[in-house]
DNA sequence: CTAATATATGAAGGATCATTCGAGTTTTGG
DNA sequence: CCAAAACTCGAATGATCCTTCATATATTAG
């Protein structure tokens, strides 16, 4: 994520040896733990640090508070998912806008859902935090990736592309936050996943694709 | 909203006579002051109180917690939120499904926009709260009238009504969150919420409509 | 008018937490 | 091997906040 992070949530310092490094990552890590099995109103600096095997001056070593280090979290979060999904749009270029749009649901769905539990605890700790910046960031990784690919689609001739590849992006992510909200069985969250796809061809298709 | 909200949730009492309605009224509306001049995590129930004119103490005489009056809070607005809607879609019944899908976003769309602001100070006060049976009484509602209303609808013949029913509302209320979620000028808005008509038309459409 | 009930008050208790800093330990570069 | 730099430690500080309760006032029913 090339952008700018608001002053205040930047990092103290960049680890440059190997063991502060480990700290790091152990830090990360412990951040989601800790959320996975206290939540958000019981994470705090010391539990973090204890679950990490590291004392709360060292965390403040690298994060200079709180929010810097639950920032840091969603940014590394957002950044692996991002990677993901523009790697899959990479694989398709040339393609049909059909088998793309399959493709990017079922990409996005599966990084979703692969770690749900994660998933959903990294979205009630970004409540609390000034991500817009993330948010954005996020977004327009994707929606390049996702517009240059159907760019190359050769059965394309939208109108206007950059409108119908933000209602995509759009309703595709939406959709999933939103199936993730409710807790759904699986098999329902299945079906919906193809009506959704389903849904997506029509509507390419519709508008000129 | 029926449902048996978590016993630790309960309002400590009704209020009884005419003053202490306008009390619990002036706390709700302090709550939403509050949540928009300081945040989630400035939400004190002091500063609830003194913005509401009373005094801590009253708080509690009918949110036994802070969390309590936040679900109270969300409880209410869901309800308004899940009325309006629900009037809408009776007042479409035995319409064609274009028209009904049509009004379905409008109405919605409206309602999340008229208080955008309020919308999403709400969402985030949610986070920290075990409202999965708010959430799910909410779904539960719309669910049902918008179902009614498709199946009073004179062109439609769908294989499986709930699942095409289940998938409009998760793809509608999900984009209007994430359209939410980024802060998209208005125009842009604008021309997501008609590419969103669109879009669940030709689904309607293909899907047997 | 009076007793019972409902409502309101806000200082004080008790607990939790984010953050600092001075001192100790380990690693690195030369 | 040594000095500087990187890293780690964790008790102590100071601030914030939720919640209670003993007391006081207002309303209602009879």
């Amino acid at each position: 994520m090339d952008v700018a992070a608001p002053t205040h949530l930047n990092a103290r310092k960049r680890p440059r040896q190997a063991r502060s490094a480990v700290t790091v990552e152990a830090i990360f890590e412990a951040t989601i733990q800790v959320l996975l099995a206290e939540g958000v109103h019981r994470l705090t600096t010391t539990r973090v640090a204890q679950r990490a095997g590291v004392s709360v001056g060292t965390m403040y070593q690298y994060f200079s508070h709180k929010q810097a280090l639950l920032y840091a979290l969603n940014e590394r979060y957002l950044d692996r998912l991002a990677d993901r999904v523009e790697a899959v749009c990479l694989r398709h270029h040339g393609k049909s806008t059909a088998i793309m749009v399959e493709a990017l649901i079922t990409a996005y769905w599966e990084a979703k859902i692969e770690r749900s539990d994660i998933t959903r605890v990294l979205y009630s700790s970004a409540v609390e935090l000034d991500n817009e910046a993330l948010i954005e960031a996020f977004a327009k990784r994707m929606d390049r990736a996702t517009a240059a690919m159907l760019a190359t689609a050769p059965n394309a001739n939208y109108a206007d592309l950059g409108l119908v590849n933000a209602t995509l992006l759009s309703v595709i992510f939406g959709t999933v936050r939103n199936v993730f909200e409710r807790n759904m069985p699986f098999t329902r969250q299945a079906d919906i996943q193809s009506q959704l796809v389903a849904m997506c061809l029509y509507y390419l298709e519709g508008a000129g694709g």
